[in-house]
DNA sequence: ATAATGTCTTTTATCGGGAAAAAACATTTT
DNA sequence: AAAATGTTTTTTCCCGATAAAAGACATTAT
């Protein structure tokens, strides 16, 4: 089967999205960087709201003729790469059942198991190496080290080295720098979220992610950037798989973030480290929590 | 073709060093973890040594007939794997040529400039993302990154994060800890490679290497070990495109490793962390001429 | 002449297959 | 019975092939 078509499906439903807003769609070119694909893609996509009745499709002209219904969305599952599949499938094996230290990968029982070729398996082991969670024998299996105390441990130290040294150089930037302005919009955002936090409270993740990254930027450093894939994928799937006191815990962070949003704009170094440290210190907390006790750092 | 049989063809290179040394072998499983294979490819290489009348072999009783002559090796270029074989041509495009920031990869260009599948190349560029020095657009081609002098200073603002929490980690080891043994050791080859450095200047970058690592090792913290890995990279490039003022380099570097040993072994924090940054600074330095200077920093 | 569409080519993503190497199991030797 | 050897099975590594997607070139419309 070779390839599956899920750009062109995934960009086909977020192409349906626009047929509502206007009466006529534009120029091939345009709905490419509109979607993020390449026109071959683009036309693909138009040929086929042409045969389910979407549009009428004569070269430059593409009229809307009805809008779209539930029915012609392609499925939700069919739109996912399969790097996502499967490292949603590895991460669910990793956190669900008696993941042990020290367990040895599998590559072609993972492949089998989740119904792709190996080569998709290796290309994910080894994308997914830089997380610290695996690490290859040399020309031998995987061995998993496992979602240990030490791990997040060591993943907080960098976490605050790395933030620490950001959020210094955030609050040194210039007035006119346009990190102020996204900052402003990210401090409204989070005033809304807490006025509505009793049910909003699980907007609060993508809001987490996008205001640290925001920090991290300011580093002009693409290995303190890069680090953050490795929190931004821990606490994705911590947040999926500890739902205890969510709703008090993500409270309590945004509160966090808006005394370390004020004590940047304060640019008072002292007050932003110590509202960082603050910040760290309970994220770090939170997610010891969702660590079960028995698993303890292994020796090599 | 497949798969090629480097594995077997290094260690049987290997193993013949170990013939002149005893007049009969060990067993099969002993051999396999003296040469770090499976007992598979012991049997492979013994069978070999029948053959060419190395030794004679039967069950257990595997004596010696003659020395290896130079002619029994396999040609050293037949025992590396895809792996190296890809990362030193990619380095040496990387380097060499007008390698501008900016410019795409081609996968299938570089496999067939190689003589590799493109599976190889793949998972070599996955693998090597990580360095920093290229990027992947989503399902499309790479971008080279290039090796700037962004890149030489962004790589030095974390690796002296790292070095300097490490040594100071280092520093408050208790007296019984076996790190002091190594350090001795390290220390006495310092002294013993700065007394030939006429000569011997050539073996520093080796010895920069196990006395880094021991040093990282003691943060006990998986991702500065594992960002060893990074500068060992580019330091193994560098070393072997730079050769302009080696030795002197090297001298340099070998009293400021001396010195920072004596600040580790005094124990007293501000002496090491000054030794420490002193060191890396000159190591920075070195690592920036070697980067033409209209490699410049380039705009997203 | 610029920007779109139409068509053709190249590259990427993924699979299945096969040789090398590892690992597991069975049998023999000390 | 512990450890080696002999044999078989499984897994990893790597290639070539193919569909999806991107990209390049040619043509047409404003």
């Amino acid at each position: 089967m070779s390839k599956s078509n899920n750009v062109y499906k995934d960009a086909y439903n977020r192409g349906l999205r626009l047929l509502d807003e206007t009466r006529s769609l534009p120029s091939e070119p345009e709905l490419g960087t509109l979607l993020g694909v390449s026109r071959t893609t683009v036309r693909t996509i138009l040929a086929r709201m042409e045969e389910t009745g979407l549009i009428d499709w004569n070269k430059r002209s593409k009229t809307v003729l009805r809008e779209p219904r539930p029915d012609d969305f392609f499925p939700e599952e069919e739109t996912d790469t399969l790097a996502e599949i499967i490292e949603r499938s590895f991460m669910l094996r990793l956190l669900a059942s008696g993941a042990e230290a020290g367990m040895q990968i599998n590559e072609l029982e993972l492949a089998r198991e989740i119904g792709v070729g190996t080569t998709s398996v290796r290309e994910f082991l080894i994308r997914f190496s830089r997380f610290g969670l695996i690490e290859k024998r040399r020309n031998s299996h995987w061995v998993l080290k496992g979602f240990t105390r030490a791990f997040a441990l060591e993943l907080t130290e960098i976490r605050e080295m790395f933030e620490l040294r950001s959020a210094a150089a955030f609050a040194a930037l210039p007035e006119d720098s346009p990190v102020w302005v996204d900052l402003d919009r990210l401090e409204d955002e989070h005033r809304l979220l807490a006025r509505e936090i009793a049910v909003r409270f699980n907007e609060f993740s993508e809001l987490d992610e996008r205001f640290h990254r925001l920090i991290h930027r300011a580093s002009h450093n693409r290995f303190i950037v890069d680090f953050y894939d490795v929190i931004a994928m821990i606490f994705h799937y911590h947040y999926q798989w500890n739902k205890a006191q969510e709703r008090e815990r993500n409270e309590v962070a945004v509160q966090e973030h808006l005394a370390y949003i004020a004590a940047l704009k304060s640019r008072d170094l002292a007050k932003v480290d110590a509202a960082c440290r603050k910040h760290l210190k309970s994220a770090c907390h939170t997610l010891l929590t969702s660590i079960p006790e028995g698993s303890q750092p292994q020796r090599a």
